[in-house]
DNA sequence: AATCAAATTAGAATAATTCCAATTACAACT
DNA sequence: AGTTGTAATTGGAATTATTCTAATTTGATT
């Protein structure tokens, strides 16, 4: 992770080092506020603001995904090989679907000629 | 539409009927402030709060669909036929991409066994 | 015409996020 | 080691989309 900010002229703090970590200790899916009191255990002082910095820098970086779901508040995740989200609607769990590359041709197959992608977001709702 | 509200017991009022045919008159993605501008040439005095009442009742009755991209102000469209979203980000423009039978199940192809889909958002970013 | 629930309205309240100005931290020079 | 300059952090204010609230209006039904 160090390598990566720094290659972008970007100090690893250990504000950013603790979010960074934090995300990677459990495959949730936590709020900022989430985050902030995870957090907070290793660094009692950081703030909101903080936390909310150093998530934007991170997702810049692409070290960590931002995920939205309608407009709830924005969820965080380190998982970043492609994957699509279901959310149950009984006990709101959020499952991280990772996605072969014969999933991902499937989705692009359905775009006309002359779209090119770059990203996708496709959010499942439902029962398991 | 004013079977579908009376079928639920709630009154075709000109305010609904009027945000309901704004929805129809063009195939755009607007805002609750853009359908607000819209729909005030027909009711100049028609509220925010009623926009927004308005909106809820017709998508609650499945008559529009609210569509939210990542935490930008919602958007409502009266396309009720099964359709993916794609940005382009160099103009913005929002594609509908209708699907088929063959795309949707497809699209369901990728769920493991277990997972029951009520519903599901797919929106691709990218240049046309 | 009187009644009553539903709908509309203006404005206040809320909540997530961003902004701002002041402080702090740190790397690079002397 | 001390100084300097830039970047990062911080707390609180500001912003923005949306929801809530309480008062008024509407319109169907008696």
């Amino acid at each position: 992770m160090d390598r990566t900010l720094l290659k972008k002229g970007l100090r690893p703090t250990k504000q950013r080092s603790c979010v960074y970590e934090t995300l990677l200790e459990r495959k949730d899916h936590p709020t900022a506020d989430e985050i902030l009191l995870r957090v907070r255990k290793k660094l009692p002082t950081i703030s909101l603001a903080t936390v909310y910095n150093c998530l934007e820098t991170l997702a810049d970086c692409a070290l960590i995904r931002q995920v939205n779901f309608d407009r709830s508040p924005s969820r965080f995740c380190a998982n970043l090989s492609p994957h699509a989200h279901f959310i149950c609607s009984r006990t709101g769990e959020i499952h991280d679907l990772n996605l072969s590359n014969k999933d991902i041709l499937k989705l692009k197959s359905i775009l006309p000629n002359g779209f090119q992608v770059d990203d996708f977001d496709l959010t499942f709702n439902g029962t398991t």
